[in-house]
DNA sequence: GTTGGGCTGC
């Protein structure tokens, strides 16, 4: 069944573009061969750097090919690019984990759904569902707005402060939500001092060691009687208020 | 000689 009249999707595979090139560039530039739904440059996860390559994908094959041709071995800010098809699909969060588990090489799908004429519903959300025109004419490239950018980059785009480096790999990210025996929440409860401080609370001289928030029962017990048990109220109640904030509060409280 | 999105679900 497979037909060798043309390749299997509409996406680009852009080599060897300039680090500094930007999506809006190509945009600009295939945008004239035909409407374009996604561009995209994938950057290294680590490093935040460009790898030098980028998709884009057009809304029609046909577009695609003749940017191929046109676009192909020209210079783009001062690079020669090269285009090819892209080969496979876009890669969803986790493929993208699991490869990096396992060899890039030895990747492979669930299974082979050859058979099963369902498809790997792709419908995630990556791709934006972009209405178009009424009419069929190709909307003029300049009206391409930079708001236009995906909803998904602008979810990445937000808990940026990345002013400079890249802070380590974030394979500790995996933060689990529930943890359902209250001793592992104590186990994996790592003291942020930073964080859990209201920066409102002054009066309390806690000079001494962050760690007290950890007092072991044994001796917390004993001492400081009469705010014993208004303070561990208030503490069990921060520390509850602080869990469920999770990713928002890390996004905009990271420093 | 780089083939993709690193937060997704009840």
């Amino acid at each position: 069944m497979a037909r060798y009249l043309r390749p299997p999707n509409t996406s680009l595979f852009v080599r060897n573009i300039a680090d500094e090139s930007r999506p809006e560039d190509l945009r600009r530039e295939f945008g004239r061969y035909g409407p374009i739904v996604d561009v995209y440059i994938p950057l290294d996860f680590y490093t935040r750097r460009t790898r030098g390559f980028a998709y884009i994908q057009f809304e029609d094959v046909r577009d695609a090919e003749d940017a191929l041709h046109n676009l192909d071995r020209k210079w783009v800010c001062g690079r020669q690019i090269e285009i090819q098809f892209a080969q496979g699909d876009r890669k969803t969060p986790n493929q993208m984990k699991s490869k990096e588990r396992h060899s890039p090489r030895s990747f492979s799908r669930y299974d082979d759904d050859r058979d099963s004429r369902r498809r790997r519903s792709r419908s995630r959300s990556y791709e934006r569902h972009r209405s178009r025109s009424p009419s069929y004419e190709r909307r003029p490239r300049r009206s391409e707005s930079p708001r236009d950018s995906r909803s998904y980059s602008r979810h990445k785009r937000s808990r940026s402060h990345e002013n400079e480096k890249y802070r380590g790999p974030p394979r500790e990210h995996q933060r689990t939500h529930h943890e359902p025996g209250l001793r592992s929440r104590s186990a994996s409860r790592s003291p942020s001092p930073s964080r859990s401080r209201p920066k409102g609370k002054k009066s309390q001289s806690r000079s001494h060691s962050p760690a007290e928030d950890f007092h072991p029962t044994s001796s917390s017990q004993k001492q400081s009687v009469g705010r014993s048990p208004s303070r561990s109220y208030s503490r069990s109640m921060s520390r509850s208020r602080s869990r469920s904030r999770s990713w928002a509060g890390r996004k905009s409280g990271g420093h």
